[in-house]
DNA sequence: ACTATAACGCAACTCAGTTGCATTAAATAT
DNA sequence: ATATTTAATGCAACTGAGTTGCGTTATAGT
């Protein structure tokens, strides 16, 4: 790194640096968003946690208990969009309706669940049920690859059981 | 029928026979429901268009419109509750948050299908995803097969992909 | 027919999410 | 480095799906 190049090569020299130091700034960048002490707090704990989808509420605290300036609702809403939009983030509405987001996930894990109808309960398959569980991640595997290939991005996938449990059908005695 | 049955055993054919006449009315007394105009009207609606889901607010325009009888709001939503209680409903929720009903499906149908992040669109997956949406359906079906076997009531299930689909990829310029 | 209670209908409320607009701060051009 | 542009912020007011409480009506069981 001669000292004879020009302040201009400092300038862009110092900024790419600023941008890659942090692996966050470099990924707002690159997607086109500004780096935000905002943007930074919210894709810094999403990243922190991976797999672990927060609601917006569940947000807005973490992120205003986690540093000292409260991060208004509104602020946070249109955050969230702008992140999602361009693929940084994923989002899912669950079975009672509330929106949750995490970072979207680098590997496409499928974990096929069920949700009841009657007691909203929401249960991963498991036991027995096993055996379907991964045969279908299988081919949610292949569903993901082909559109992959189709130019899709941070792609993800959601597969939902629905009905009524056993323990509630026989509760409430249906035919 | 011999004319010498008691007025008791009268009553109680007449009352089967109410309750059989109509299907509906047979499966509201089935699963412990009562008979009522509102009942009858919502699920004759849904039962009359397998495989359509209603909003809440459509299904309220259709009922009031088909009956001369408005049918209330609230009312609405908790006989819907009821009747999705029962497993006579199946409610899913889409990408937009907004709660869709229709009669629970006798055979189970998977309809894979993507919602982009970006642009908001939800399609089915066809053309060159046909083959691993067929994947999905029979691994689908055999998850549902085993549900069924511990007892599970009517089920369904919905197989969602997420992500930025190739259009909205290309415009935003993603890496 | 009588009674108990499920279901109804109205009004008021809650809460996630949205919109408009003036202000602030990143990114870009000078 | 300073000025300019415009993305992003923060506040207030609004929207609309869904809920709760409560008095009334109609169904189911006696």
């Amino acid at each position: 790194m001669p000292s004879s190049s020009s302040s201009a090569d400092k300038r862009a020299l110092a900024k790419a640096a600023r941008a890659v130091a942090d692996p966050i700034d470099a990924l707002l960048a690159a997607h086109g968003l500004r780096r935000t002490s905002a943007a930074r707090a919210v894709l810094g704990c999403l990243l922190a946690t991976p797999d672990t989808s927060y609601t917006h509420a569940q947000l807005q605290n973490a992120i205003s208990s986690a540093t000292d300036a409260p991060l208004d609702r509104v602020t946070l809403y249109r955050l969230i969009d702008r992140l999602t939009q361009v693929g940084l983030l994923l989002c899912r509405v669950d079975a009672s309706r509330v929106r949750r987001y995490q970072a979207m996930p680098t590997s496409v894990r499928t974990m096929p669940h069920f949700e009841c109808q009657s007691c909203h309960r929401d249960s991963p398959l498991a036991g027995a049920l096993q055996a379907s569980a991964s045969d279908l991640e299988r081919a949610a595997q292949s569903a993901v690859e082909a559109l992959q290939a189709l130019g899709y991005k941070g792609l993800s996938m959601d597969v939902a059981l629905r009905g009524v449990c056993a323990d509630c059908a026989s509760t409430q005695g249906l035919a």
